[in-house]
DNA sequence: TCATCTCAGGTTCTCTGACAACTGGAGAGC
DNA sequence: GCTCTCCAGTTGTCAGAGAACCTGAGATGA
């Protein structure tokens, strides 16, 4: 591998690079009709196939959708990734604190939506969340947070899915440190195994009140230490 | 828009979701070397030139990477950006039910929050609401949605303010199209304003159950015009 | 007046062919 | 063993042609 190519870019990404940075810089925002091919060609001093190609690539990346005849519409601005940086940078306070405000309402929805097959998932995550207590903090707290999955996933929306799915390895970096500074399983390695079978009995249940204030005293309890100044 | 697009998808996505098909399933792991060009258009019965799109919008997704007279590498199995796909792809309804379930938090948050700046903050882009009330649906969509930030912004959590910006791009479309289709604008050009006054006098009250309880009232009726199937 | 149809111009889609630039491996020479 | 050259195969770019599609304007008919 080259320390760095001494040739240029091929044209077909200059024009991509191009291309997107008129769409993140706001000149082309979500809506915008694209130039056509003919005339971003002569624009970019390309050829067509190499607007075509930028396009692709454009496309591939989610920014722009093109329909036969009408044109290349701009879909999605390309943000400076902020959502990913921030959850990296933030405090883990306030991804806790959000974690929870979405994890109790997910709850709410989960005892209403839930499935046989959901429960069954649920207390399939428990068992395993049993077992794990005889292993290391880290591998504790990923069958704690696959569990919690399996709740939120309960309430039958996608969105939350993916959503819940973002806050994991931050979420999973605070915990192990905070089981591990608090040393919660020392007395206890099975730390929280009432609380989550309550959880999982009350969405079975439908009891949605319920599994909103279990998960919400396991979780606020948790948000009070994480808030809490280290010496 | 149409229900359904009653001819084929283009060459040039089928082929992208053959050769995405081949990474995604393991056939070919990180670090493949693709056929060439011609061997792969001889393989799916398209033209070069159809394979080298297919190939960018690939390299678009960050799942290729080519190097002219090397070949095409593979250098990720898994589209990196799974949660704005998820966004990107999903039902609107699904969309908008995870809006309101944090909004809905948020405000609880930004009534014991707020300070004298986010109040001021909030009025301001009340008013710019009720300017925009004057220009087409996409302005006075954008004037409401930068209503809701402020609100959002303050529950001073930073997580939740990167989340909400998240959720922009896909509430703009959705909400465009059902201001356009329900003709809301029709018979009152600036619809809702009452309740986002009521919102914010609750919200500059520190009364959190109160905004709550208003807010939801006017995100569960769109969510519920968002969920009814569409003719 | 309104609804429907037709047409023209502009757009994207696909293919072909040609040539340029590049890579990597094999073989030859020192 | 190292370096250079050559060659086959590869990607990159362009041009051109025709097909398929979309949209808006205008014409026609009820």
């Amino acid at each position: 591998m080259p320390l760095g190519a001494l040739h240029s870019a091929p044209l077909v990404e200059q024009a991509t690079t191009r291309l997107r940075e008129q769409i993140t810089s706001g000149e082309w925002p979500v809506g915008t009709r694209l130039p056509g091919e003919v005339s971003l060609a002569a624009t970019l001093s390309v050829g067509r196939s190499t607007v075509r190609e930028a396009l692709r690539a454009l496309a591939g990346a989610g920014l722009v959708r093109s329909r036969q005849g009408a044109g290349v519409f701009v879909i999605a601005t390309e943000p400076s990734r902020e959502w990913r940086d921030t959850l990296r940078r933030a405090a883990v306070g306030d991804i806790y604190e959000v974690r929870m405000l979405l994890e109790v309402q997910a709850v709410r929805l989960a005892a209403v939506r839930r499935t046989a097959k959901d429960v069954a998932a649920m207390r399939a995550a428990l068992a395993a969340r049993r077992q794990a207590a005889t292993t290391d903090d880290a591998a504790f707290v990923d069958a704690d947070i696959a569990l919690h999955a399996t709740v939120v996933a309960a309430a039958a929306n996608p969105v939350l899915d993916s959503l819940f799915a973002e806050f994991i390895p931050a979420l999973r970096r605070g915990l192990i440190e905070l089981v591990d500074l608090l040393e919660l399983r020392v007395a206890d390695a099975n730390h929280g195994d009432a609380a989550h079978s309550d959880l999982i009995d009350a969405v079975d249940a439908g009891d949605g009140r319920r599994a909103a204030a279990v998960l919400r005293a396991e979780l606020d309890s948790t948000l009070r230490w994480l808030r809490t100044p280290t010496v």
